[in-house]
DNA sequence: TGTAGACCGGTAAGCGCTTTCCCGAAAGTG
DNA sequence: CACTTTCGGGAAAGCGCTTACCGGTCTACA
């Protein structure tokens, strides 16, 4: 059914509905879209009426432009396709259904250096808030970069939190890598391990670099500590954990459990395990970090440490919708929970 | 730094970039943002020297309204952190960001009543497309609903690409869940298996429906055939598939393989069948699909039918910028391809 | 030298809304 | 009953851009 009045083929204006329900402008407006003034109920039954037999829909830009606020926040995540990132999103989702705000996603492809411009592109659609999720790196200069991005952003009014990362001064969703890294190497002292050996993700980031400190401390104050040369670094995906592991056996140092600084890296050394015949956990222990849902159920079933993605999620969006305008950056710290399962048994 | 003319705090618009270079808004505006026009090379510069160093950011959202076209498309999932939708999540991004296209996500959490307002919220955004990803129910009503927002969002000149469904004259991307899961089955009935059971998903679901009557007809047409009461329903997640093979567990129907209509629900499957002393493969084999990539570590390896969905989400972007006007619905199809793992060992 | 036309800068209309202001009518008040 | 409020509707300004349209210069060509 073709809108009645077919000026601009099949876009339904505001001025549409006004003109079929025979009210102005102002009043279809205040009508539809809640306004401290208040319509007579039977124009606002009319109006209402009309916008629904015409499958009217505000045009959410211009009621932005008017309005000078948006109900879209921007989200920049690392690869959405990482279980990782896809449940932080989650929550965001879950928690953006019911604040009714829009959520637009941005994804860096890994490609750590290009955020500044991501963040720049959501600038742009003057969203009232983003979420950037994922630790930043060492570089200064994109640093530097991204620090003036989120200033321009919070100038212009908008608000900014950060999951995973402390380098700005904006509302932070504070991850304790180190401590959950301590208490797991801890943790593995305890049931006997000795000789470790950690697979430590991309050394320019600053999660992966807290996680493989943390579990240094955590080992080292049990008396234990790392083999010498028996930390390899490599991209934060399956394929890299495969990759290190696969360097690591060819270092062939025998420890007795390696470490990845998180779950998909676990899984892919767990691979390169089976591939060169090293039975888990009978030859090698193997423990990672975030407790990824989909990954609950490999065999030997993975320790690690328990990090609550959705909630964190949930989080973020929490600080969005609360923020206070002038408000002095807020810190919730998220703690990890030391996950044992039967890929560590007790030597 | 503060923008110099700091009338709305903060916020540099085209005008501030105007007067701060001494041109009008027309020659600023065609500066920055290709035009048609050409600008002299000298004040080109000049302008873009001042945007630059007052970190100006187009208003998109004005932009949008100017020029009666904009850079978001809609993405559509059932459930952002499920890898099935992550993985074609990603497709889009990653082709979103070659087509610098901006993507606003809305996630159903399958409810999948709920859809048509989600639709809603985005035709609000006036994006120029929506992508739509995984299968619709049987309701009518719900599905009526649908085919209403779809037609007002296209009459109004937006495009849609459906991913996995063709009850709609949009452009379609049709995975070949029947043909697959038939491929599946004849497979497994090559590998000696005689006698089966599905965990079969939410009956609603035309995709589950599909690939269950894929299934069917595979291996009927090499003689086998399922169980009496051996197909037992139950939601898409990881949780649906434990839970539904528990409960096939307790009907107690000696199946020789089961085949779950996707992987998450059989890595499900896979944990209720080590909870209940069940050792795999010996006792049970077990088919999925989808072949969602951080499940391909599992052990015994899944046997599945492998989908590209990370080319699906791409392709899917592809319809959408290779849109013409007024042009017919397309058709994209897209096949899977049998994997055999570790889990269906020749009997 | 005269003039058509390319070139390029500016002016202003308009995209679809919200909201301030104005104004007439109804309601309350002494 | 005269006067002040309150109520609710409409006209119009303006949000930040793009893009006709206009007009002044400069070049090219007869």
């Amino acid at each position: 059914m073709r809108p009645l009045n077919g000026e601009r083929a099949g876009v339904v204006t505001l001025a549409d509905v006004a003109a079929e329900a025979g009210v102005s402008l102002a009043t279809a407006s205040r009508a539809l879209n809640g306004s401290s003034r208040r319509v007579g109920e039977d124009l606002r039954l009319r109006v209402a009426e009309v916008a629904r037999r015409l499958n009217y829909a505000p045009n959410a830009q211009a009621q932005a432009m008017a309005r000078g606020r948006s109900d879209v926040v921007g989200l920049l995540v690392h690869d959405i396709a990482d279980p990782y990132f896809s449940s932080i999103a989650a929550g965001v989702m879950q928690a953006a259904e019911e604040h009714r705000l829009l959520v637009t996603l941005v994804s860096t492809q890994r490609r750590y250096g290009t955020e500044a411009e991501h963040i720049a592109m959501l600038r742009g659609q003057r969203g009232r808030a983003m979420i950037l999720v994922g630790s930043r790196t060492r570089d200064r200069d994109a640093t530097e970069l991204l620090r003036q991005e989120i200033g321009t952003f919070t100038e212009a009014g908008g608000h900014v939190v950060a999951v995973s990362q402390r380098s700005f001064p904006v509302d932070t969703i504070v991850v304790e890598n180190r401590a959950g890294a301590r208490l797991l190497g801890h943790e593995l002292t305890t049931l006997g391990y000795e000789r470790f050996a950690v697979l430590a993700g991309p050394p320019e980031l600053l999660t992966a670099r807290d996680r493989l400190q943390g579990f240094r401390d955590g080992i080292a104050r049990a008396g234990g500590g790392l083999l010498p040369a028996a930390v390899v670094t490599g991209p934060f995906t399956r394929d890299g954990g495969y990759a290190a592991m696969t360097e690591l056996i060819a270092r062939d140092l025998q420890p007795q459990c390696v470490f990845a600084v998180n779950d998909v890296m676990a899984v892919g050394a767990m691979a390169a395990c089976r591939d060169h015949g090293i039975e888990l956990p009978r030859d090698l222990a193997v423990a990672g970090f975030d407790d990824i849902s989909t990954l609950r159920d490999i065999t030997p079933g993975l320790t690690t440490v328990r990090l609550p993605l959705e909630q964190m999620g949930a989080l973020a969006m929490d600080l969005v919708v609360t923020a206070e305008p002038g408000g002095s950056p807020r810190v919730r710290r998220v703690r990890g929970e030391v996950v044992v399962r039967a890929s560590t048994p007790a030597r």
